[in-house]
DNA sequence: ATGAAGATGAAT
DNA sequence: TTCATCTTCATC
């Protein structure tokens, strides 16, 4: 198998927008645990459903930060989610990674989530978070430096594109990106 | 000090 | 469809 590059702080100084789609097929690892990303969301500053919108507090301060760092929150008071910082420092612009596709670490995910079936251990952003041992502590980390890895996709994938999940329809944009077909997606795009 | 809502997941 | 579970932040 080919080395394939690692992703560094420069890839994520670029809009949400050109990042998240990019990120489909990405290899996804912490502490040697995780997969190829399979599902995503971007969130730019402009955007009413994402957490920056109404300015900067201490809950999600990273997001402000400058690109190339993680930023996690708890979610509904149970469960964590990952996000990868992007461009413009001052400014919250963020991917949520919501799914991806197990391929390292699988017996130790299997361990977190308390159950076997690998299609449903990353399925969706909380339980990734639980499968790959991320939490609050990750908040605020460089993602090109242990724990994390990150290695770029090794080709163009083939995109699916709808409405982000959970947000009123009032707010929404068609900005969730997904490996068309996947079978590990949070949810089928219709 | 208090309360409402939340980028979810699992069970019913 | 319901509910678990609890932090965050706005408001009083």
């Amino acid at each position: 198998m080919a080395k394939r590059v690692r992703l560094t702080r420069a890839f994520f100084d670029r809009s949400v927008h050109v990042v998240a789609p990019e990120l489909i097929g990405a290899t996804l690892l912490v502490d040697g645990v995780g997969g190829t990303i399979v599902e995503v969301e971007a969130y730019d500053h402009e955007d009413p459903a994402a957490h920056g919108f109404n300015g900067q507090t201490p809950r999600n301060a990273s997001m402000f930060g400058p690109p190339g760092h993680a930023y996690v929150y708890r979610s509904y008071g149970i469960h964590w989610c990952l996000n990868f910082v992007c461009e413009g420092e001052g400014i919250a612009n963020a991917v949520l990674i919501r799914a991806l596709e197990p391929t390292a670490g699988i017996p130790l995910m299997q361990k977190r989530r308390k159950m076997q079936d690998v299609r449903l251990l990353c399925a969706g952003p909380g339980r990734l978070c639980e499968a790959l041992g991320v939490t609050r502590a990750h908040d605020g980390l460089l993602l090109d430096v242990p724990p994390f890895r990150l290695l770029a996709r090794p080709a163009a994938a083939p995109l699916a594109v709808g409405p982000r999940i959970g947000i009123t329809k009032a707010m929404d944009k068609p900005w969730r990106y997904g490996l068309a077909g996947s079978r590990f997606l949070s949810k089928p795009f219709k």
